[in-house]
RNA sequence: GCUGGCGUAGCUCAGCAGGUAGAGCACUCGAUUCGUAAUCGAGCGGUCGCGGGUUCGACUCCCGCCGCCAGCUCCA
């Protein structure tokens, strides 16, 4: 029991202790444990986080928070992000500091400096945290009232720092953290010295607006990120290295798949070899979607801008639409293909027996994207979405957006074996409709997520303008997030073209709209696969999946037959008849990143077999060519991820 | 769109105090007929992103535009 003068913790084991009213965070730490204490980068009493300098004048629950907590590692970023400030500052004494949080990765900090810093400036500011980190100095937290707060931001000459003061409620605490000669305004929480940090670094510098508003001063960004250990800095920097070497924009036309061209910003001419990526995707979309009960439909591209006001694109989507005019007449060019679903659904009277009814269209959806937003296939202004629309009564919402969930799981599940995440987005501030309505839809949402047994995230204010949606985010093999498949819902587009239903009753009723796309948009469903995989899709998706390589000129027929007996089970093979040695030809075909190559000279023509090697195992021996045939057949048939040819192939 | 950087052969890049461009790979041809990640040789290829200006002369300096890149903002 709590005495008077003491305070009882509970750490997260169910254990309790008392200490006196007072004790340091630090102490309680290491009386739990030396190595804790080494670990140690702040602590959690019940949900308020404290400095290990902090002294405790209550009890709770006790967490100690270190490297493996985000929100350690949030404490120990901004820590360092204080570090760089104050290299900074050392170094450029006229800089006026903006904000500096941690982020996902490390952290950043914006200043506003006459001098454009370089990456050689950049050195040597990270020397000087250096040397900040190595006098460790402790940092230590006060509160002032604001006119004090604002005199103390006045006399280090602080605009920014001002301004945020000025910006803070009433009820809000003003606190500074101090670190030598360095002060900040700062809510923290922090690590307790600067030697905490352990390897830091910066990234890159770029241009950031003060608050985000294109308005404000242009501010100077520094990245960086920082780590427990410099092993730990060294993996993260590897990671970021690959990712480069991974970028769609390099490996696309490396392998040919498709390339842009200034004079269409935004747009992929697709090669060949992409296209049959595309077209593969769209098969298997097609395919699971006719399985789950969809009908595929084409609306125009260009129509009337009667139209766009009707569905509101008009008002909320009108700057991100190209427009024609011919004839005195404007018409827009489809940003999404929903309007012109509610037009086919409305073209006949639909009963109640038709619904769900499940309208899935690859249409071309065009979106005048700002220039600086477009990013190769992951932001491109064309594109196609294995987009659908289901009309469905309210009573059926949730087995919709069930049956939704299930196709997402086919696809990212089984199919690409990806892990993903779900947002609930809820109403932006720009928003169409009743309020009233747009709760309902929420907690609709919100009900199919829990019958499903799925965790989720709500993202405030992220909804689309005409309702709430789910966003998935899909990680990929660098544990990178993207986002791709969503469902929204739309209580406004089937009210705004007054669709209905007969129902049992004989009488007219409005159907809802679910919007929904599952890869998203097909160009960026490539780019991030292009990335995923590196380049080297399972075989289902490779332009080419087998090549065959002649070992000299006097074997191209038997090759040309071996390549004729795939074909004609429908798998993407060719001959590499140059005048090359085979060495040089394997090479070629491992940077085109094709999955098998099949050699054959004298000994597989006579014996009417291939020596086969696979692009990632190597050389999987001799087989006749039949059983290759057979099972290359079954690998691509069952859209596998791993290689099923050769001797544990055959399962 | 905004801020900064960049734009030389199909690709990766060199070049220049201003004196009208060079390498490797790719491609074509020739020789070689070859057994699992680079055979040798020759050739072709550029109004140095586009348009103006300064200059006797501009890939090089200045201005404008376009595009790309890193961010901001926005988003599938």
């Amino acid at each position: 029991m709590e005495e008077p003068g003491e305070i009882e913790i509970i750490l997260p084991d169910g254990s309790r202790r008392t200490y006196p009213r007072g004790v340091r965070a630090a102490d309680v730490v290491r009386d739990i444990g030396p190595r804790l204490a080494r670990d140690a980068i702040a602590v959690k009493l019940d949900d308020e986080i404290l400095e290990l300098f902090r002294t405790l004048d209550r009890g709770g629950r006790f967490v100690v928070l270190t490297w493996k907590d985000e929100e350690g590692r949030y404490c120990y970023r901004h820590t360092a992000a204080h570090v760089l400030a104050q290299a900074v500052k050392r170094l450029y004494p006229d800089a006026d500091l903006a904000i500096g949080p941690p982020i996902d990765d490390g952290f950043y900090y914006d200043i506003d400096l006459d001098k454009r810093l370089t990456p050689d400036d950049l050195e040597a500011i990270e020397a000087e945290m250096r040397r900040i980190i190595a006098e460790d100095l402790p940092l230590e937290r006060f509160e002032l009232p604001r006119e004090e707060a604002l005199r103390l931001m006045e006399e280090r000459g602080e605009p920014y720092k001002i301004e945020l003061i000025n910006d803070l409620g009433d009820d809000q605490v003003i606190s500074f953290y101090r670190q030598g000669e360095f002060v900040d305004l700062c809510r923290g929480p922090h690590a307790a010295s600067t030697g905490r940090i352990k390897a830091v670094k910066l990234l890159n510098v770029a241009g950031a607006y003060w608050r985000g508003d294109e308005n404000r001063p242009m501010l100077q960004r520094i990245y960086g990120t920082a780590f427990e250990s410099e092993q730990e800095l060294q993996e993260f920097l590897w990671r970021r290295e690959e990712a480069r070497r991974r970028d769609h924009r390099r490996l696309g036309p490396e392998l040919d798949l498709f390339h842009f061209d200034d004079v269409a910003p935004g747009y992929a001419f697709w090669h060949p070899k992409g296209t049959i990526i595309y077209n593969e995707l769209v098969r298997l979309s097609r395919e699971l979607q006719s399985r789950y009960g969809y009908q595929e439909v084409r609306a125009p591209d260009i129509l009337k801008t009667d139209l766009w006001r009707i569905s509101g694109h008009w008002e909320h989507y009108r700057e991100n639409m190209f427009l024609i005019e011919d004839e005195g007449t404007v018409y827009g060019v489809k940003p999404m293909n929903c309007p012109g679903h509610a037009l086919i659904f409305k073209a006949r009277t639909r009963s109640y027996r038709d619904l769900p009814l499940r309208m899935a269209e690859y249409g071309h959806l065009n979106r005048f994207e700002r220039s600086g937003t477009l990013h190769g296939l992951l932001r491109a202004r064309g594109f196609v979405q294995d987009d659908a629309h289901l009309f469905v009564r309210e009573d059926q919402i949730e087995d919709e957006i069930l049956h939704c969930l299930a196709l997402v799981d086919e696809i990212y599940g089984r199919i690409f074996e990806m892990d993903y995440s779900i947002d609930l987005s809820t109403r932006p501030d720009d928003f169409m409709g009743d309020p009233a309505l747009w709760d309902r839809a929420e907690s609709m949402l919100a009900s199919a997520l829990e019958r499903a047994g799925r965790s989720y995230r709500v993202a405030e204010k992220e909804g689309n303008f005409y309702g709430p949606k789910l966003d998935f985010h899909m990680v990929d093999s660098l544990g990178r997030r993207w986002q791709c498949a969503t469902v929204q819902l739309d209580f406004q587009m089937p009210q705004r073209f007054d669709l209905v239903y007969t129902g049992e009753d004989g009488r007219e009723h409005r159907p809802v709209m679910i919007h929904r796309a599952i890869m998203g948009s097909l160009e960026r469903f490539i780019g991030i696969l292009l990335e995923h995989f590196a380049g080297a899709f399972p075989t289902w998706l490779s332009p080419v999946q087998a090549r065959v390589i002649p070992v000299a000129a006097d074997y191209a027929g038997y090759a040309r037959q071996v390549r004729d007996r795939l074909a004609g089970r429908g798998l993407r093979a060719e001959v590499d008849e140059r005048n090359e040695k085979v060495g040089w030809k394997i090479r070629q075909a491992q940077l085109e990143k094709v999955p098998y190559m099949l050699v054959v000279g004298a000994r597989e023509a006579e014996a009417g077999t291939v020596a086969v090697r696979h692009r990632d195992q190597g050389d999987l021996g001799v087989m006749p060519v039949d059983a290759l045939v057979d099972q290359l057949a079954a690998e691509v048939e069952s859209r596998s991820l791993r290689p099923r040819v050769g001797a544990e192939g055959a399962d």
